[in-house]
DNA sequence: CTTTCAATTGCACAGTGTTCTATAAATGAA
DNA sequence: TTCATTTATAGAACACTGTGCAATTGAAAG
């Protein structure tokens, strides 16, 4: 018919006709994906949206109302991940290090999603049920109850999920390159007479505080310092656990 | 349209007639004031401008290029109130204790603030050599070199700072007091099949874990596991560290 | 008396998250 | 078959945002 309105929709169909059959996890999929490469700072909705070849309210509709909204599940795929082949005979020390463990390595594969998954955690802790299992069960184990485990399980999700958001997560617009030479000129202008030992000692560290090492596209510097800091809080909580079974 | 000239500039007076003696401290004063009441997800240049009674570029002109600079210099405030009458004498151990015991003081005092720290101390780590200079002298006392000076630094800076920066952020728009409810629907929607302990056990920790208790304006249970974790680090520092000196 | 300069402004650009409304296909009821 | 409802999509618009550019002007410097 000649009368049809088509040139209204400028070519493009609308309504169901032109359904591409969007789902939750491809989105999910998308999106990190779209962080992964052009970082936390520069992902936006409409920019997810085109890369899936889709209208954005598309995407409201399938993640709920917000943008935040996908951020949360996007912060459930990483806890999520964290429960596979969880040894549930053995010590429950061996099961805190497999989970944090599993779960430092699957933030350091996506390090621009560091940024969300901190405020993710704190608002929306109840979702990510993968991990909160784990790390119950393993303070049951150890005998925590009450008050004290509530500062137990705190201080290791706080600590270790804290460190992971802040330290993996990289500065705004990869100003990696530059940093070295930064890094030496603000160490150069530390005035001694306020910070003498920073001043006298920082420079020799610089290759081994602040600065990063990859290897094999991997963080290992920080990764090291979080197995320390893990390591640090296991034995702590054993030192410390009401049920007192022989670390074998 | 009209003959009248004058209206362009809309009455006020432009160039360094209209100077009002806008100062970096006061930006940063009147910023962290907007954070505090309105929330970090509602601070925008543009508003703290109308608050300062100035004009956005003028903002740009004093902290330099951009926003992420203006939250480098409210990270950098954080930090160095954290050096104040720190005991040179006592053993290290107490002087890192006092130093992050008053950088979690500082926060909670700001907890809209929190959300940005993480990030600037990880991309600006230099620029808050108040804090750095305290760590460094105390891990150096301890006898902490190279490599395990760094895994200890960044056990401690990415751990308490991160547990600052996520657990004392709240949760974006304010929804806590609908919050007990959703978590206890989200509670009873726990799958026993999959979440066994959680299920069993999360509903009597409901008013220990994840929920939070406010007294005179602070929240109490984040600060009680904040100090729990201190002093696991600490401890587990002191037990580590190559210089053995009795802790009285 | 000029010139330079520090501090400020308005305007405009290219986005952003999100809401409202229109739509067409699929589905189910009559 | 026919018709209403639901589901999954799109377009347009709103009220913002950060920030660059060029203009402006009082004060200081020469």
């Amino acid at each position: 018919m000649s009368e049809k309105k088509e040139q209204k929709t400028n070519g493009k169909p609308r309504g169901r006709a032109a359904a591409v059959g969007l789902t939750k996890d491809r989105i999910v999929d998308v999106a990190i994906a779209q962080i992964d490469e052009k970082g936390f700072h520069a992902f936006s909705m409409r920019e997810l949206a085109r890369a899936l070849g889709v209208s954005p309210n598309n995407i409201y509709w399938h993640v709920g109302g917000t943008k935040e909204d996908l951020f949360g599940e996007i912060a459930a795929r990483f806890t999520a991940e964290v429960s596979q082949s969880l040894p549930r005979d053995k010590p429950w020390q061996d099961r805190l290090r497999t989970v944090f463990l599993s779960y430092r390595e699957a933030v350091s594969d996506h390090a621009n999603v560091a940024p969300l998954l901190g405020a993710q955690l704190k608002s929306n802790g109840v979702a990510n049920l993968a991990l909160v299992e784990a790390v119950l069960t393993a303070l049951h184990d150890a005998g925590y109850r009450g008050p004290g485990m509530r500062d137990a399980f705190n201080a290791l999700i706080g600590g270790l999920c804290g460190f992971v958001t802040m330290e993996f997560a990289p500065a705004p617009d990869d100003k990696a390159q530059e940093w070295e030479a930064l890094f030496a000129e603000r160490v150069a202008g530390i005035d001694p007479a306020l910070f003498p030992y920073t001043h006298s000692v920082l420079p020799e560290f610089s290759n081994r505080i602040f600065v990063l090492r990859w290897e094999n596209g991997k963080d290992v510097s920080y990764a090291s310092s979080f197995d320390f800091l893990l390591d640090l809080l296991i034995e702590g909580l054993s030192a410390h656990a009401p049920n007192q079974t022989p670390t074998s």
